[in-house]
DNA sequence: GGTATATTATTCAAGCTAGAATATTTAACT
DNA sequence: AGTTAAATATTCTAGCTTGAATAATATACC
């Protein structure tokens, strides 16, 4: 669904072939998307059939693999706004696989829950590492980064902080015997 | 695959069938996972064929339709713990669809943008009440909460506050003028 | 009493994701 | 020069999710 988004925002510039996308997501997008190759090459012939992107022809450089070029066609780009819209209007909601775990504490001994939540929050805190040092590396470029690039950043942190913030704190609890 | 270890541990204590399943999902834990009628019948003939449960028996209610009821196998009851280990062990990575929203900002007027943000906080503050609230009744409630009942919620919250200052906090760069 | 709605239980098709498989080719290394 | 590794570009299959479709009965309502 945002693979769709993502794919019709990048060939508004210009048209691509599948592979170029997904090199221009990693590159640009690694960090905070997650759309797989196959994803891609569904949701570009998806698009076609649909009428939202066409073949602009077939490229071959050498004696590599052929490759389709896609363009964007007008009710594309109408397309592009419809789900650009949806996607600032809709809160998502997201889901916590550990609440499941939760759910099912009693489950496994008690040692070993501590065990895990103290990996967790070890996780955690490299994690907090990583993205202090990529932010300091970040700030200190000769180009200063956009304004969507530090959004874009603050939103992983605000999270992540507040992931850590309730992992001490289900840790402290469950030292302290609240789970039984 | 949060949905075989919702069945599988929903099916430790007794053999369930799966419109069974899909009741006690969503009453006990409807607010905190997403789990579709078709996974729960799908992920059932999986877990069969694979040894993890077995068919118990087809039951019928007066003129109802017949139902078929599983139960958990021994090694099932291995690869429950097996996944639960895995979902404590392992951090998930969580992707936010608004940060391709953000990428592609510039594609909508920087009014309507503000709109969205507006909504999105009054949304975000909507669901605050709703938690307080939620809160005050579940803590004023004869029967205390259990513990993983209140850390499950705080989960939410703690995430939901992140989301609610990082979006006010964007919303005000957007009026300071800071996106062109 | 008769119509409308809700409940029960499952099946099914369509959509989407993930990642291995394929096949060629260029770059890297000793 | 020859082997290995990395890069290029796509296809394909298996797995999973979603929600509509089905079909019967029980409940609610006027």
């Amino acid at each position: 669904m945002s693979t769709r988004l993502v794919i019709l925002g990048l060939l508004r510039d210009k048209p691509l072939y599948g592979y170029e996308i997904k090199h221009i997501i990693e590159e640009h997008m690694g960090d905070w998307t997650n759309i797989a190759f196959g994803s891609i090459y569904f949701a570009l012939g998806k698009l076609a059939e649909e009428g939202f992107v066409e073949k602009a022809g077939v490229e071959q450089e050498g004696g590599r693999p052929s490759r389709t070029v896609y363009q964007i066609t007008p009710i594309g780009r109408e397309e592009f706004e419809r789900l650009l819209r949806e996607v600032w209007r809709d809160l998502e909601r997201h889901y916590y696989t550990l609440d499941i775990g939760l759910a099912f504490i009693e489950a496994l001994p008690i040692e070993e829950i501590k065990g895990y939540l103290r990996g967790r929050v070890a996780q955690l805190e490299a994690i907090g590492q990583h993205l202090e040092a990529h932010q300091e590396e970040v700030l200190t470029e000769e180009v200063p980064p956009h304004e969507t690039t530090l959004a874009i950043f603050n939103h992983s942190r605000v999270h992540f902080e507040a992931e850590l913030t309730w992992t001490r704190e289900l840790l402290t609890k469950v030292e302290q015997g609240v789970y039984p």
